[in-house]
RNA sequence: GCCGACGUAGCUCAGGGGUAGAGUACUUCCUUGGUAAGGAAGGGGUCACGGGUUCAAAUCCCGUCGUUGGCUCCA
């Protein structure tokens, strides 16, 4: 074969030949005109390149488009370089910082020196975008020197670029031009900037360099882009739905909690309704756990100092956290309770233990209270006290990895039952290099690692691996859902622990007649009860499960005659545990409709003359109109039916 | 915690150096009704809080608190 060719594996496994400096996006035209219109970028070997660079070894390459993730970040970040040049050319002599694509668009962080931004100008910034991107300016790759590229961004003054560069090393620098805008960049980028059809930039914040508050402060600018104007329509169409979804927003209005200044940021104060909404979240669960031999157990919101120091939390967080209460008279230390397990330790060692009797599985609904930043408190999915469905598992090490995939089971049942189909798995393991921020021995971690993977594997879970976001005790499985707007949250985390069970001397007796120690394995399904019901609340916008509703049901009578008819239906459904009111209202069945229809309860019941005669109830379903007349009977069974068919294992 | 924006009735918001406004919600009255808003009247605000400027501050300035968009952090 002659060494002027080069082979291309594409992804379906074929294997082409092209002449040696043969582009990706050559390889696109060579396969077809569509996706050469497409082609954004090139993977080869597994590393994102341009386009349009040569390809002068065998190698395996996938062409990129819009399709893909890499495809969208490659156009995310040319579509930065975009905003830049805009921003150039409006404001002469502003200085760059970084511009990096993110999960949904794009960021620069710009140096405007004295002269603010306003948020007025964006329009205009995104309109110079669009007149930019017509003129179809390509992204040029330049191999720069060191000292040129120094030189440039001296004569430039953006001591920010000059930053950057002395972390990079010579003959690894390039730029990238496209029209008048120069750019010290990686790369890669998409062929040109036609591509970039609809722009829109978001919203402005500060960002200080490099993320180190001892540094300046600079502007960063949010904006996404899209190859067709319609993609940009449909995602700022999302932005609006999930504005209308909002928790904060659904919890006021459906009266499920609030918060006071009184009472303090980041507490939340439960209405009724959103309690009854807690209360059959937590029967749920406690319904699944006794059926996997959890039992229950309660534990004080405070705890002494000590047992915290002994956990190791103290010295971890204790300078961030609420701070000790103190005793009037001898100068004991009490904490409120930032977390349950050296409680459920404690608990654990009130006896001594046989290997018969493990694994014991403590389940607590913990309140638990943590000094967060106030800077990061939002709704209910940050707060500063929440309530766990913690429980903390006592084992063998030989059982570790069979209570770990029951508790995936256990987690992955939760989430069936409450709709969030979509989930993925993260495992995380400690920082190898960074190993002096972690507790405990080389051996104990790496057991629990090899344990969380084995299960996760065994369990089928599709999964990504992230070094260094393990806990200071223990690696973990988190469990990051997608609600129905796409967007991910993480709920669920399961965590081996070798350290705390060392830590409190916990011990069992084993077959040999020797003390050994046992695993902890620490669990929340829903993480805490706040944020799950906030991304609950979210993901169904506001309209429960049935089963979970706080008002299932609302009779509504046509007039007050029948206000007495209502009753008696109330107590019926009441026997069978179906909560909801009499709408006894002065006011015409539409606007009853109508009010009960605003607040998203599941069934609305209307009752007049005519079922008070033949003794039915007029079924009306939220969101779908008039199912017609039932005996209350009847409805009580095609209810119950509802319930047990979204619930069922 | 840091930077920016915001804070007027329960909610959504208008106004703006000199009697505080709307819609909706609430109360009362009329109406007794058939599947998404019946009619009328009425009550309700120290314009977040504390200072300052001014003859006069809800309005301008400063501070505090809170909310919010980010940054940093998250057992």
């Amino acid at each position: 074969m002659s060494n002027q060719q080069v082979k291309i594996t594409l992804p379906d496994g074929s294997v082409r030949e092209y002449e040696k400096g043969v582009s990706g996006l050559q390889i696109a035209v060579s396969i077809s005109e569509g996706l050469a219109r497409n082609v954004l970028a090139a993977k080869v070997n597994g590393e994102v390149w341009d386009a349009s660079r040569p390809i002068l070894q065998d190698s395996s390459v996938q062409l990129l488009t819009w399709n893909d993730k890499e495809g969208k970040s490659t156009f995310w970040h040319s579509s930065a370089h975009l905003m830049a040049e805009a921003l150039e050319s409006l404001y002469p002599g502003i200085k760059f910082g970084i511009g990096p694509p993110i999960e949904n668009g794009f960021y620069y962080d710009v140096d405007f020196g004295d002269k603010p931004l306003e948020g007025a100008e964006l329009e205009q910034i995104e309109n110079k975008m669009l007149e930019l991107a017509r003129q179809k300016n390509d992204y040029i790759r330049k191999d720069v020197a060191k000292k040129d590229a120094i030189a440039y961004f001296k004569e430039k003054g953006d001591e920010y670029k000059l930053d950057l560069l002395e972390g990079l090393a010579d003959g690894s620098i390039t730029f990238y031009e496209q029209g008048n805008f120069v750019d010290l960049c990686r790369g890669p980028h998409i062929p040109n900037t036609g591509f970039i059809k609809a722009a829109k930039l978001l919203n402005i914040a500060g960002a200080y360099w490099r993320g180190d508050e001892k540094n300046k402060m600079l502007t960063r600018i949010y904006g996404i882009t899209f190859p067709k104007a319609k993609e940009l329509e449909e995602y700022l169409h999302m932005l609006e739905e999930a504005k209308r979804r909002d928790h904060r927003k659904l919890g006021r209005e459906l009266e499920l909690f609030t918060f006071s200044e009184k009472v303090g940021m980041g507490l939340p104060l439960w209405l009724p309704k959103g309690t009854l909404l807690r209360e059959r979240l937590v029967a749920f669960m406690k319904r699944a756990q006794d059926k996997s031999g959890y039992q229950q157990v309660t534990t004080p919101h405070i705890g002494h100092k000590v047992l915290y120091e002994t956990s190791g939390h103290y010295e971890k967080y204790g300078k961030d956290s609420f701070q000790p209460i103190h005793t009037p008279n001898d100068g004991e230390e009490f904490l409120l309770k930032p977390m349950n397990c050296p409680h459920h330790c404690e608990i654990y060692k009130h006896k001594p233990r046989s290997y018969k009797d493990l694994p014991i599985r403590y389940a607590e609904f913990g309140t638990v209270y943590r000094y967060e930043q106030s800077g990061e408190l939002h709704g209910l999915t940050r707060v500063r006290g929440f309530t766990q469905d913690d429980a903390h598992i006592f084992c063998r090490p030989d059982q570790v990895k069979e209570e770990f995939i029951k508790v995936i089971d256990l987690v992955l049942y939760v989430f069936k039952a409450l709709g969030f189909e979509d989930y993925t798995a993260q495992i995380s393991l400690r920082d190898p290099d960074n190993k002096e921020k972690y507790i405990g021995t080389d051996e104990a971690w790496n057991k629990a690692e090899a344990s969380i993977i084995e299960a996760a594997a065994e369990r089928g879970l599709e999964t990504v691996t992230e070094l260094g976001e393990a806990a200071f005790y223990g690696p973990k499985l988190d469990f990051m859902v997608k609600d129905a707007l796409g967007r991910k949250w993480q709920l669920g985390t399961i965590q081996v622990d070798y350290q705390l069970p060392e830590r409190f001397q916990l011990e069992y007796i084993g077959s040999d007649n020797q003390k050994h120690r046992p695993v902890m394995i620490h669990r929340a399904p829903f993480g805490s009860l706040e944020r799950f019901v906030a991304v609950l609340i979210e993901h169904c916008a506001g309209n429960f499960p049935l089963w979970l509703s706080p008002e299932q049901i609302t009779i509504l009578p046509i007039s007050e005659k029948f206000i007495e008819y209502a009753e008696q239906v109330k107590s019926i459904l009441e026997d069978s545990d179906i909560t909801g009111a009499i709408d006894n209202r002065d006011e015409k069945i539409g606007r009853k409709i109508r009010d009960a229809e605003v607040k998203k309860i599941p069934f609305m019941l209307i009752v007049g003359e005519k079922e008070q005669q033949e003794g039915m109830i007029s079924v009306r379903k939220h969101g779908e109109g008039d199912l017609g007349a039932m005996r209350p009977e009847e409805f009580v069974s095609y209810f119950k039916g509802i319930i047990r068919e979204a619930i069922a294992h």
